[in-house]
DNA sequence: CTGAAAGCGCTTACAG
DNA sequence: CTGAAAGCGCTTACAG
């Protein structure tokens, strides 16, 4: 605290009282004329705007928020950063937010320290709503919000509790959709390649896949342990389901990056063409999966709803607007690229 | 404005009041309790801060700016989210920066509206300091922060003005030391693979790539027409600079993703095969640069030590502390994998 | 060492 | 329609 004032270089700002000492007026009138619901002659709104546009003026959103208990902030908790699904998500809505005049506080959770210490302290700054990106997040998070009143919407993740707000895909109906393309091409023995077990994307994918793969008559699909979604997961648990003698024809993976990384192994571990001697299949449909190399068939997310959503969802919110708690499980859409093949 | 209190759920913060209140003393006192340099007697401040950690109070940060001057807001401005350089900077400089007790502010710029305008409202949080993660941005919003005299820090960008401040790598010495690699392998005739043509990384890795290959009498490599650092940009224009019948033995692509890219249309357009048909060599070592399907030869970033510099810079401007304004260039290092190669 | 008071930059009843 | 005053949750000289 000493050290802040060290070095007074810093401009000082532009306040009410300036606008109002320049123009003549009050400082109650000059507040009025930023507010479209306040009662002021339009002309004295329009005389104090122009100049405030003029020396470059803006209400300070800290003082305004004191009184009028809206910070104007949302909070974005996120934490599994490698998938490139995320970065994509938050940048966008964040656009969202910022182009309805919200900006977006984050937060990167680190596994060095404790979720609910990390959010309390974005907690502090009383964001009107904070929207957590994250399969991964534990409900510690959600729960230090709620305790202080703070609504939160989780993005793809599931099965936080009653009333709670998420948006999701239906990932249940997607894994679905891959058991019933797999095996309408005439795969029986399918491999699952797992991401993060606790996460609800897994969960849900694996949930749906099995079930149908049950309800076809298909022998029980053989399931990797899993550990993460990365690259690397997805490399290594193929090799090891792709090593034994009676291997699987085709693998699902619980996303992208895991499919990814399987292919990888396929080729360069067990020697084996993509889709020749296996086929598969991802999830979420990242920027990566339509690159010729890759080629993923994979299940998109329906990602520009699902921002939109959320982004309303949030808003609302924020505006202390009442909102219908639950999970909205927007459906995705199978796309058919190169790694797969019908059996003969 | 009006629905703010539409729905008065909102939990009532805690405040120094009640604290005060409920401990029997002055809120001057309980205030004084939270900074380590105040008078206060050490039983009277353990007892504020026992207290207050049991009820979850904190002091309210925006309150608190008012008088400081201080928002514990740095401000972190992105815009080229496709190159996963940046998803990773951010999220590891948002820890740092969180572990210092500060909270980023997020903004993404959107070539929807201008610079300025969507620096206007981050300005008007008054952040600390803003560093700015972007090859690509312009200088609008660094002059915006410069007006309010709020310091900015360049992250992955050299060639602002004089009195700023920047941390990069030094990319044209990145670049010699791919000229050096690929002519002591015995290539003669190079191509570049260019990226934005305004981006000082651009810019500069073709400078001295360029410079080292005139300095040991190489003929004039030919550059691609730079547009974006993006995979599809990396694939046309390598599929142009392969096309011809005098292709070249080799390419430097200003960036990795433009590299991958540049690799996919080696192979599929023009049939070649990578290293044996044609060398290739990125810049960055993003995370996909080591997959096996790529192993990229490429030029490391020292990421680390780039993040470090950024936060000790930007916490030191923070407080208001001098700092020697400048450009810190820090060297990167060649990593070898499997895309290059000698020619015999 | 502690408390009463002023004030940070705003908004908003309350009079006029 | 406008202004004077109170107050949001804090901090910080200033007395004591």
């Amino acid at each position: 605290m000493s050290d802040t004032r060290a070095d007074p270089v810093r401009t000082p700002r532009i306040t009410v009282k300036d606008l109002a000492r320049q123009l003549g007026m009050s400082v109650s009138t000059v507040s009025r004329a930023f507010y479209d619901d306040a009662v002021i002659a339009p002309e004295t709104r329009e005389k104090v705007l122009r100049h405030a546009a003029e020396i470059g003026y803006q209400p300070n959103p800290l003082a305004r928020g004191l009184i009028t208990k809206s910070s104007r902030i949302v909070g974005l908790v996120v934490s599994d950063i490698t998938n490139p699904f995320y970065p994509e998500v938050m940048t966008r809505l964040t656009e969202r937010l910022q182009a309805a005049d919200f900006n977006v506080m984050l937060v990167v959770v680190s596994p060095a320290r404790s979720e609910e210490e990390q959010v309390r302290v974005l907690l502090s700054y009383h964001p009107d709503v904070v929207v957590m990106l994250a399969t991964t997040l534990s409900s510690a998070a959600a729960t230090a919000c709620r305790k202080v009143g703070t609504p939160v919407v989780f993005f793809n993740r599931s099965g936080s509790d009653e009333h709670s707000y998420a948006v999701t895909c239906d990932n249940e109906r997607g894994g679905r959709l891959i058991a019933d393309y797999l095996i309408d091409r005439g795969h029986r023995r399918i491999g699952f390649v797992a991401g993060r077990p606790d996460a609800s994307t897994n969960v849900d994918r694996w949930r749906g896949f099995h079930a149908r793969c049950l309800e076809r008559d298909i022998p029980e699909p053989i399931a990797s342990e899993g550990t993460t979604f990365s690259y690397e997961a997805g490399y290594a648990a193929a090799r090891r389901l792709l090593a034994g003698p009676d291997r699987p024809t085709a693998l699902f993976c619980a996303n992208d990056i895991l499919a990814i990384g399987a292919m990888d192994a396929a080729r360069r571990e067990a020697g084996l063409a993509v889709p020749e001697d296996v086929s598969i299949m991802g999830f979420d449909d990242i920027g990566m999966a339509s690159w010729p190399s890759h080629a993923l068939t994979t299940v998109r997310q329906p990602i520009d709803l699902m921002i939109d959503r959320t982004t309303v969802l949030a808003l609302a919110l924020a505006r202390n607007e009442p909102c219908e708690p639950g999970v909205q499980r927007l459906p995705g859409r199978l796309v058919e690229r190169n790694t797969t093949r019908s059996l003969p």
